[in-house]
DNA sequence: TTTTGAGAGCGAAACGTTTCGCGCTGGAGG
DNA sequence: CCTCCAGCGCGAAACGTTTCGCTCTCAAAA
């Protein structure tokens, strides 16, 4: 492997002005030409670590995710890591396996990795560790959920706008029974999923039930339990909705399972993942968050940071979503 | 950010005594409590930047891979991002979008980080590039496909056997017209599918109808085609398999939008993603890739490689699928 | 002709480690 | 009591960059 040495010794310039070449700075053109046919020949390649340990910027971000085997977490990432890697950046991606403990150590990890900004999914880290990433004027941006207490950027999807737009599409055809599978009960984007089920109930003036209103983890397991048990209560809803993409799943196999028949005994609204309202029959109604929205704006206004602009710190960007009404949905049949 | 330096001065020992402790070496257990104490005290992390320049490694493994949305792929990553960050490692993950320019920029980008291995799903990359990696001594592990004449470590699934046991058990369910829908002529896993479905038959001793054996690209529009178009033969099969998780779902739309009866009409195959075998109905039946073997594997390899142990190099592990018949298989009704 | 200053190149220090080779110490063996 | 040697610790060089502050050149301005 050659260095910035060899370069200055083929070319007889010095290796200051190599330098100056690589970053862009002002050359001669006479030099500019033989300095590129040098590493060119040389396959000069500029060393990272190197760099990386006079400038103190690795050029990596990390990405921390509650899993990599979720399709809503993966189509933003990939969109992240490609803007990123556009810009030069690489992206460590962990995965926390949905585990508060593992995220804890995943996110020191990647901290001593010395990554130059980190965007994430928490459950709960430890905010003092995120503080201290912010002191040391490492940009953190947080994807999907907000942390109480905590001044951080954030890009998140309007939660309380989507079940209160699917409760609401229950509502206008005159459901009034209507369950909701939520997340557990202290995540931010289940209580704001929640908040949305109850204001639409007040704004159209129906009653709340809440034995309707079912927490459980965001697993196919819980969503799969959950429906199970709103359908075996003894005044069962006409109508669910369900606030993630596993659940749905769950929530899937249940109706299968107990034979129940969408839409004439149920209708159903599932989350984020489009594909699978063709794949099941009837055709599922869907709310759909703006993965690819979403993972763009936090990509850019990561970059943003990066570059020392901090204008308007810190910010929160709430991506409207998406609803598709599908035959899963039916006229409540009193 | 305090350095080996400052807990130098601190404990009052050189620096060489430090990176010592750092390091693992010979330390008198008095200075040992010491040399403790003042990291802790003075929150010291090893520069990752300063000690890869010196030993030349960056500790970071690249995954390069066709696409973050794909399951199948995540599955993998997530094991192998979990077994590495154990051992240390960084893993920087690139998804080339299916794209094969992508895909070389991609590989260009992770070699330019440095990376201290790679495992990659290649859909084409140039082998000298690859061959340039192995020469200087960046381990690389293929993924699912091998590349031709390129002497590569290696993990996929037994793809032959996979679409052979699929096979067979449609024709010892009396069928005799089976088709099946493949990904691309040229890519390897598409290949040894279909001499799966040869052998099989040739075993068997089935005419194969080549009308039946349709190749397409490995996406959802690609299965929904294929699917719609072996249905509307005017001599139709009577049970299809499908060789990738895309291409299952298209072929699920396709018999949604086509009202076939399952199995009735038609059994039918899937594959990879064993979830929505439960989701559908009738149950899918469905070829199931050992992912978390496979990211287990390419892992543990890759390790072993960066200890600098190249035994029985190249090594290619063909790891077992499973297959699950469910309800979307019936026997044949002449 | 002299002055000025912009443009270009250069030398050297610094970033935070690892590692080589050497020197000191103290206990075991003769 | 002397010799050895193992065990520890130390100083210094090196890894490949960036960057500061300097000098040199040359053309334009005076």
């Amino acid at each position: 492997m050659s260095t910035i040495k060899d370069v200055a010794k083929y070319t007889g310039l010095s290796i200051a002005t190599i330098s100056k070449y690589i970053n862009g700075g002002n050359v001669l053109e006479e030099n500019r030409v033989i300095i590129k046919e040098a590493i060119e020949k040389l396959d000069y390649r500029r060393n990272e670590m190197a760099r990386g340990l006079k400038t103190n910027k690795t050029m990596t971000i990390g990405i921390l995710i509650p899993s990599l085997e979720n399709i809503f977490f993966t189509s933003i990432v990939s969109i992240i890591e490609d803007h990123l890697s556009k810009e030069g950046y690489g992206t460590i991606i962990c995965d926390f396996r949905e585990d508060a403990d593992l995220e804890q150590v995943k996110l020191e990890f990647l901290v001593n990795k010395n990554i130059d900004g980190i965007i994430m999914v928490s459950y709960g880290a430890d905010q003092k560790y995120i503080k201290a990433l912010q002191d040391k004027q490492v940009p953190v941006i947080l994807l999907d959920r907000m942390l109480r207490g905590l001044e951080c950027d954030c890009v998140l999807a309007d939660n309380l706008n989507a079940s209160y737009q699917a409760v609401e599409a229950l509502i206008t055809r005159q459901h009034k029974r209507i369950g909701i599978i939520l997340g557990p009960e202290e995540t931010y984007t289940a209580e704001e999923r929640s908040r949305g089920y109850i204001r639409v109930h007040e704004d159209y003036d129906v009653r709340i039930d809440n034995a309707l209103m079912v927490s459980t983890d965001y697993t196919v397991e819980g969503g799969y339990k959950a429906l199970s048990d709103l359908w075996n209560k003894p005044d069962r809803p006409s109508a669910v909705m369900v606030t993630n993409y596993e659940m749905t799943i769950g929530a899937i196999m249940a109706i299968n399972d107990l034979n129940i028949r969408v839409p004439d005994e149920l209708s159903i609204i599932g989350f984020d993942n489009i594909q699978m309202s063709k794949v099941v029959r009837p055709p599922l109604s869907i709310v759909e968050q703006p993965m690819k929205e979403i993972g763009m704006t936090a990509a850019k206004l990561l970059v943003k940071r990066l570059k020392g602009d901090y204008d308007s710190f810190p910010a929160t960007y709430r991506l409207k979503t998406n609803i598709y009404i599908k035959e899963s949905v039916a006229k409540f049949q009193g």
